[in-house]
DNA sequence: ATTTCTGTTGACCACCCTGGTCGACAGGGA
DNA sequence: TCCCTGTCGACCAGGGTGGTCAACAGAAAT
C-alpha cells in the first residue's frame, strides 16, 4: 500500500478509477478484480502487490473517497451565506465541480452509503460519521430562519426544498446519462435550475416589502 | 408456462415472490435460479418444467408486473379529482395499498425501468409504453390549473411538488427498511405526509379569499 | 561482471456457482 | 400392468473467483 502511493499520479488514478467504477457498479461481493486489472491496464499480480487483498483495496477506496469528498466538496462550501436557498445554490455548484473532477468517487460513495461501514475498521467509521456531521452543518448551520414564511414549519420547509433540489439533480443526471459529461454545456441547465430556485423562494419565503 | 398457470394460487405466488425478489436484488444476469428454487421451496427441475429458461421466466415476471401495476395501481386512481395535490394524495394511498399487496412487484419493476426492455419481445415493450403513458395521464390529465399561483410556471410547480413527494416517500421507505411492513402503524406517517401536502398547498396555490 | 533488488506479468490454482438436463420415482387413473 | 403427470435433486460442462508464484526485465549496487 505504500508501494501504491509511490506510483506516479497518472497510474494511481487509472487504478483508482477502474476500482471505484467496478465497486460502484457491482457492489463489494460481485466486483471482479479481474475486470479491474483489465480496465486499469495492469497485470493481475500488481493489484495484489499494491494491496494485500480485495478487502484491503476496498477500504483504501473508501477512505480515499471520504477524504476527497470532504476536501473537494464539503470544505469548499461557503457557510457564511445565511440565505438557505442561496447556500444550496452555491453547494450545488461546488458539488458539480467536484463531480467533474472525479465522477467515480461520488458513485462509489453513493453505493457505500446505502449500507454503510458493515465491517469497516474503526478509523474509517469515524471518518464516515465525521463526514455526515460535516454535511449536516454545511447545509443547516447559521441559516437565517426569518426569511421563511411564518405560516409553515421551517424544518419541513427545509426538507421540501432539499427534496426538490435532489429531484432536479436526479432527473438531470438521468437525462444526461450516457453522454460524455465533459462535452455537455451546462449553462442552460444552470439557468433552468435557478428558475426552480426562484420559484422555491417565492413559495417558501416571506413576501418582502419592496416586492409589489 | 401453461403448466405454471395450472398450479394452485399459493404455490404460484411463492414462486413469483421468490423470483421477483431475486431479480430485483441482483438484476437479470446475476440472479440465480438455484437461489430462486431454494427460496420457493421447489426442486430445481420444476422451474424449468414450468418455464423453458431463465429468460422465459424473466419475461413472464415482467408481463405479470406490468399487468399488476396497471390493474392494482394506475386503474384505481380517481382521475376525476382536479386538485393536483389532492390527486397526488389519493395516488399515494392507492400506491401504498398496492405495495402492501405485493411489495416485490414494485421493486422488480423499479429495477426493470432503470434499463427498460433491452431485448423484450414487442408485445411486452408495447405494454410497457402503454403503462408509462397511462401513468402520465393519471397524474396530469384534467388538473385544474387555476388553483396555482399566477407568478409561477405551472409545469415547474408540478415537478417541484412531485419531487417533494417522492423525496418524502423515499425517506420514509429508507427509515422503515428492515422492519416488517405488515406490523408498522402507518397512521402517524400519513398525518405527517398530509402536513407536508398542506405546506405545498400554501406555497404553490393561490391564496383563496376565505383565508385571512 | 555479477549479484541483488524492485516491479511486473499472466498462467495457474482450487474452489464455487452457473443454467440446464435427466434418470428415478410417486401416485392416480385406465 | 401400464401409462401419464408431477416432482425431485444429483449431475454436467463451462466459466468466473480471489489469490499465488515462477519467471523475467532492468536498474542499482557490489
Amino acid at each position: 500500500m505504500e508501494k501504491f502511493k509511490g506510483l506516479d499520479e497518472e497510474k494511481q488514478q487509472k487504478i483508482l478509477d477502474a476500482s471505484l467504477k467496478e465497486f460502484a457498479e457491482h457492489g463489494y461481493e460481485k466486483a471482479s478484480t479481474n475486470r479491474i486489472v483489465k480496465e486499469a491496464g495492469i497485470g493481475k499480480g500488481m493489484l495484489f502487490y499494491y494491496f494485500t487483498s480485495k478487502k484491503d483495496l476496498y477500504e483504501y477506496l473508501t477512505e480515499y473517497s471520504l477524504d476527497f469528498t470532504v476536501d473537494k466538496y464539503f470544505q469548499r462550501v461557503d457557510t457564511s451565506e445565511t440565505d438557505f436557498i442561496e447556500r444550496l445554490k452555491k453547494t450545488a455548484q461546488v458539488k458539480m465541480e467536484a463531480q467533474m473532477e472525479n465522477k467515480n468517487v461520488f458513485n462509489f460513495l453513493g453505493t457505500f452509503m446505502l449500507s454503510p461501514g458493515a465491517d469497516m475498521p474503526p478509523h474509517i467509521q469515524k471518518k464516515y460519521e465525521h463526514m455526515l456531521e460535516m454535511g449536516n452543518r454545511m447545509i443547516y448551520e447559521g441559516i437565517d430562519l426569518s426569511l421563511f414564511r411564518d405560516d409553515v414549519d421551517v424544518e419541513k420547509a427545509f426538507r421540501l426544498i432539499r427534496w426538490s433540489i435532489e429531484g432536479y439533480q436526479n432527473e438531470l443526471l438521468h437525462k444526461l446519462e450516457g453522454q460524455n459529461i465533459a462535452h455537455v454545456d451546462f449553462a442552460p441547465y444552470w439557468d433552468e435550475f435557478y428558475e426552480y430556485l426562484d420559484i422555491l423562494k417565492k413559495s417558501f419565503y416571506k413576501k418582502r416589502e419592496w416586492e409589489q
